[in-house]
DNA sequence: CGTGACGATGTAGCGTCGCTGCATGGATCC
DNA sequence: GGATCCATGCAGCGACGCTACATCGTCACG
């Protein structure tokens, strides 16, 4: 019952795939397939089922995998145990952000994670759909991730921890020269047929456009996708529509003005995602707690 | 971090030594020694200290281990997790129980194991001194082990769960011929001065005659020192001494009567002792629950 | 106070286990 | 129906952990 075999069963399960899961595990399918197949072996009932030309876990696999959690926890609690003698906890710890939650979160934390001696923090950022956050949590020690402020949350299950760090509003931004620029706020009605920069269909804070149109009584004319708000800022000061940008993200950016939106609550959440495991780490626990306080800050602010 | 290694170093806590450790778990010494050398390694901190020429565990050693057995069982639940699913459990349970509680119990949970398809019972029986029960533990499934009814306890860390089975009153064990023999109670008084047959130092129950000759005044005087309670047995029936034998194991005994004691509490507690991972298994779980039915019935009785 | 024994720890050698690379079979998409 | 993708079996190889043996330090005993 080897502890690495059931981490890979559980990421063959979160990753659907033994290709998959052998990307994230740096492996080959050949060896991942080879683990479970031990595994399988050792416990005497079929911990997984082809469906198609993939692959997915049995109720037995994913009590396995879920029980796998388990020792994946217990043993970096293992770990924790030891650090705690050591003079100073150290340690890399690998940090990932969507664009903008980096743009607003990362170069402060990094300043306050400079400060402390061990300490190293790999940060990456990524652009992915929704449904994608979690999936990261495989091959990161944090996630940050959005998600529209009254959407359905995250399908976690009991591996994955989710520590919300801020809400953030969403405010229509529009070119300082439009009609709009001078209101102090807007309300749904006011953006009848405006043309919209929307995200991409099925990343975060999409469905927020769609509640705001919804509320207006009629769909929202979009006009443009494209997903990096640096990009939505330059052509909303172009003139080439309006967008819903985050407040404190945006509340500075030259050429654009953030008008708030009345009558309709508007806004996304910023979560930390964390496998338990990994949660259980010193220098994880450490990084965790710095990114909170400094959410913190900048929601009351 | 292997929990091999964790198991191991865990051992050498509990064994203390890496002798004695590599003993229990069927290895040299040697790769005990090695086994720990990486752990130590890998965590960065000092695990075992030199004490003359044997070795303890450091604080950080005592935590790492404490947080082992954290491993070990949450490995023995994803096992206990797939036989679920299983049809029916199967295994193989050491049991050990000191003689005369083997012969209380250990025939009727045979019997009772029997019926049930695939679990097979492997006992052991163990003369041991008190403090010795403790370590067995990590050889065997189960302990079922004996101690003074109003003494100390276990002390069991983390590692071990004492479950209790049944208290069994001491009685005055004395020929058929003896003057006490009619009486329906006798008190420590009237015990003064008789030849006593009692256990050898340091073993379960010594410590309850001490009480019996304290409350009576005088030390008692014992004339022989014998562990087997068939021998006692035999020994007080023809004469040569009194002692105190269980009431419920040898109640019926040829030769000698069972006088219950009046004004002191004389009696032993018979308990199962098992560590922590092994309890998780569902054939250790499923014996265990047998055994307490079965010490149940017993004491009521 | 020297000698013998015991216990822990390094080193060499060997077996085994798990990984990579490649070939195969099955299912899907165009 | 061919091309593609995915999971899986097999041969080969490297690495890891074990045993056996030697060494060193510590404690008991004469």
């Amino acid at each position: 019952m080897d502890p690495r075999a059931l981490e890979t069963l559980r990421t063959v399960g979160t990753q659907g795939g033994v290709t998959a899961a052998a990307a994230v595990l740096h492996l080959t399918p050949s060896a991942v397939s080879q683990q479970v197949a031990l595994l399988q072996r050792e416990v005497g009932v079929p911990l997984t089922e082809r469906v198609g030309r993939g692959l997915r876990l049995t109720p037995a696999g994913e009590a396995l995998a879920e029980a796998g959690v388990g020792v994946a926890v217990a043993l970096e609690r293992a770990r924790a145990a030891c650090d705690e003698f050591l003079v100073r906890p150290q340690g890399v710890v690998r940090v990932s952000a969507f664009q903008s939650g980096a743009l607003l979160l990362l170069p402060a934390l990094l300043t306050r994670m400079a400060a402390v001696e061990g300490i190293t923090v790999e940060l990456t950022d990524q652009d992915v759909a929704q449904d994608d956050f979690l999936g990261l949590t495989d091959r990161m020690d944090v996630v940050v991730a959005h998600r529209p402020d009254d959407g359905a949350g995250w399908a976690a299950g009991g591996a994955v921890r989710v520590v919300p760090l801020l809400r953030e509003p969403l405010d229509v931004a529009v070119p300082l020269d439009h009609p709009l620029a001078q209101r102090a706020e807007v309300r749904p009605e006011d953006l009848l047929d405006v043309p919209w920069i929307a995200v991409h269909e099925g990343f975060p804070v999409a469905e927020v456009l769609a509640a705001v149109g919804a509320r207006s009584g009629a769909a929202p004319r979009i006009v443009h996708r494209v997903n990096d708000f640096h990009v939505v800022q330059a052509l909303v000061a172009a003139g080439h529509g309006v967008s819903l940008l985050p407040r404190y993200t945006f509340g500075g950016a030259r050429g654009v003005r953030l008008v708030p939106l009345a009558g309709v609550r508007a806004g996304r959440r910023i979560d930390a995602l964390l496998r338990r495991d990994r949660a259980e780490r010193l220098v994880v626990r450490r990084v965790l707690e710095e990114l909170r306080a400094l959410a913190a800050e900048i929601d009351i602010a």
